[in-house]
DNA sequence: CTTGACTCTATAGCATGGTATAGGGTGTAT
DNA sequence: ATACACCCTATACCATGCTATAGAGTCAAG
């Protein structure tokens, strides 16, 4: 397979391709004689394996870390756990704080409708008050 | 007041501010011969409503409208709550997506713990599978 | 043999919200 | 008068995950 196959069948750009073997999360793979990139199917499921990892929240320094565990067919199934543990972390902590917003924002924005005709508006005397 | 002041009392870098002056949130200041700048509460106000509603979950593209709004009195509160509408739907959005991300990432460090000796880790082969 | 789709490298840019650095001037206390 | 904290501009850089562009070479079909 050439690049543009691997990226079509993985759903993503050329460019990220060449992006993710930058960043190491790729090997540097074979070469035909003019240069172009031969990936094999491993390469594919490589590149399927980054993106799901996306989709639970690693980021792609977490990614590469969890690709050298999976090559490394000895690994412990707790050294995994630990770093999904670290990514569970991080986003129950994103989730409180986006909750802690929502509901100031929420209810700011119930004391605005909430408000006398004459009042100024409680949302921009909250932001600006105190 | 000078930048430092201003910027210790609002509890931000003096790097910021101007920053924050270079984006367009805060009007230029008056200037000292020197060229030093020079701050009137109302400026230190304003960089108290930017945190705030940084804090509120606005960007600050947002908060550079929020500011034109605010300096308009005659502004309909709706006006204003259009606004805040907008940053509860992104918010909203944002954590159904780290909602189903956590959901997802439990399910399988759950399987992982779950899993017989002589498995395969399934956490991996999640991420591999397929 | 030419056309068009495909690939290559290198470099720069986007969005977001800043931080850091270099190289200089200012203000005040001693 | 000199030390030291403070300020100035301009520019570059940080993280994150890409995307875009320029300028060039390659491959297969007609």
């Amino acid at each position: 397979m050439q690049i543009g196959e691997v990226a079509a069948k993985a759903a993503v750009s050329i460019q990220t391709l060449r992006y993710y073997e930058r960043r190491g999360l790729l090997p540097a793979p074979e070469r035909r004689t003019s240069g172009y990139r031969v990936y094999s199917d491993q390469a594919l499921q490589r590149v399927r394996f980054i993106r799901r990892a996306q989709d639970l929240g690693f980021t792609l320094d977490e990614i590469a870390d969890l690709l050298s565990l999976w090559a490394d067919s000895d690994t412990s199934c707790t050294a995994v756990e630990r770093r999904a543990g670290a990514a569970l972390k991080r986003i129950d902590t994103k989730i409180h704080e986006l909750t802690r917003m929502r509901g100031a924002l929420d209810h700011y924005v119930a004391a605005c409708r909430a408000r006398q005709s004459l009042e100024q508006c409680p949302l921009l005397d909250v932001l600006g008050g105190e």
